[in-house]
DNA sequence: ATATTGTATATTGGATCCAATTTTTCTAAC
DNA sequence: GTTAGAAAAATTGGATCCAATATACAATAT
């Protein structure tokens, strides 16, 4: 007898999959900071019941997308502008030593890729979809410099702040300069120039970070 | 009316007892990496359900502390030699970055506490506190940064790496050199030499990290 | 004796139920 | 009409029960 090898992919569980779906959620800014999330209603949208959902949002709130209290529940966790500030000086700080370790490791195929996102990025014109290319675009870079642990971290930290910075794109020409920043660094990318691209991607994220904090100020005000 | 102020401290949940509980097990090396951890056994431990427990669980797991499969349950997490050099690498990198930031605002109440777990740490005998002890020092230093996020993240690298370290600093004269460096450490902060502090801080991470994987080759070769 | 099959046990993930407490609503007094 | 207090509803954390699956072990066939 002979049968093809199937990957018997182990399906997720509930938890995982309400996790999963709210984190995007969160980052993504449909659910707004400072909303409420009930366990029943959310049990009730994924048709399950409470128990995953509490498992769902505990870790949640071990990533700082949400905080909970006993008795009322749990809501959206917003940033304060220092807040955000400060984890954009840090994206800065570690995505720019991240890019300039990977620089000597990029091979064609990730070069290839990184023109692909990056000229994705440009033509797209759906704001939903700004941030998940950019973070393609500049992963497909940071992966060429081995440190999984690195880029966990920026993962993490730009789960934080993403949602700030779609409407920041979104209501400001952000796209714009962004686009002609991707396409600097990619430029120093290809030439080999790692200490260049590491400046180009710190100042790249501090401008957005800089952007952001500006426009912030102006609307809270 | 009039009633004296009182911090009406949230009384923990279980799920947060079960989970400070565990993490501090594992990060002290009380729990053995590849230890096989049963949700029942968990549970009648700390007189609860599995409920708190499974929460508690998948917390740990969040922070990379332990793997969970269905079915089988859950381990404490091991770290490949790799992983460990680089999160090193990582906390070298980014706690040099805290000392440059703190150096300037370091008044005289933190300079003390800093001197007073400096010399606790030259003076404790017991290999169980060396690890408190050492953060502390790092601490009350790096708090003056004014970069929480970045302490965090901090915290949640020592985390990881931190039982390895015990063993290392018990098996080798790493507390001895440890020491020594500390005591510069902190005469540099007395001095104001931010950059001093800075490298000393990043070459006193990277010589432990140097130190420990050299060990652990030896150890597992 | 060994390999294979079937069964019992162990273990996890989820559903349902209960206790504790907060929030809301209703009622009554002023 | 407004406010204070009591009752009701809502909501969370935890306990217990159930379903699904893996592992260990016994029984059986070759």
């Amino acid at each position: 007898m002979k049968l093809a090898a199937v990957d018997v992919r182990q399906a997720a569980s509930a938890a995982d999959i309400v996790y999963d779906a709210l984190r995007k959620a969160i980052i993504e800014g449909d659910l707004a900071e400072g909303e409420n999330l009930r366990q029943d209603q959310i049990a009730q949208m994924f048709n399950t019941s409470r128990i995953p959902v509490r498992e769902a949002l505990s870790r949640l709130e071990q990533h700082g997308l949400i905080t909970t209290e006993r008795y009322k529940g749990a809501v959206v966790a917003g940033l304060s502008i220092e807040e955000i500030d400060e984890i954009f000086q840090f994206r800065a700080f570690v995505e720019a030593e991240v890019m300039r370790l990977a620089v000597p490791n990029l091979d064609q195929d990730a070069l290839a890729a990184a023109r692909k996102y990056c000229e994705e990025f440009g033509l797209e014109t759906e704001p939903a979809r700004w941030g998940e290319i950019n973070r393609s675009f500049h992963y497909s870079l940071y992966a060429a410099s081995g440190r999984p642990y690195y880029l966990q971290i920026v993962r993490t930290s730009l789960d934080r702040i993403d949602r700030y910075l779609r409407a920041q794109l979104t209501l400001t020409n952000g796209v714009m300069r962004a686009d002609r920043e991707h396409k600097v660094i990619l430029e120093a990318c290809l030439n080999g120039d790692a200490g260049l691209a590491s400046r180009l991607t710190r100042d790249h994220v501090l401008d957005a970070g800089r952007s952001l904090v500006a426009f912030l100020k102006d609307q809270r005000a």
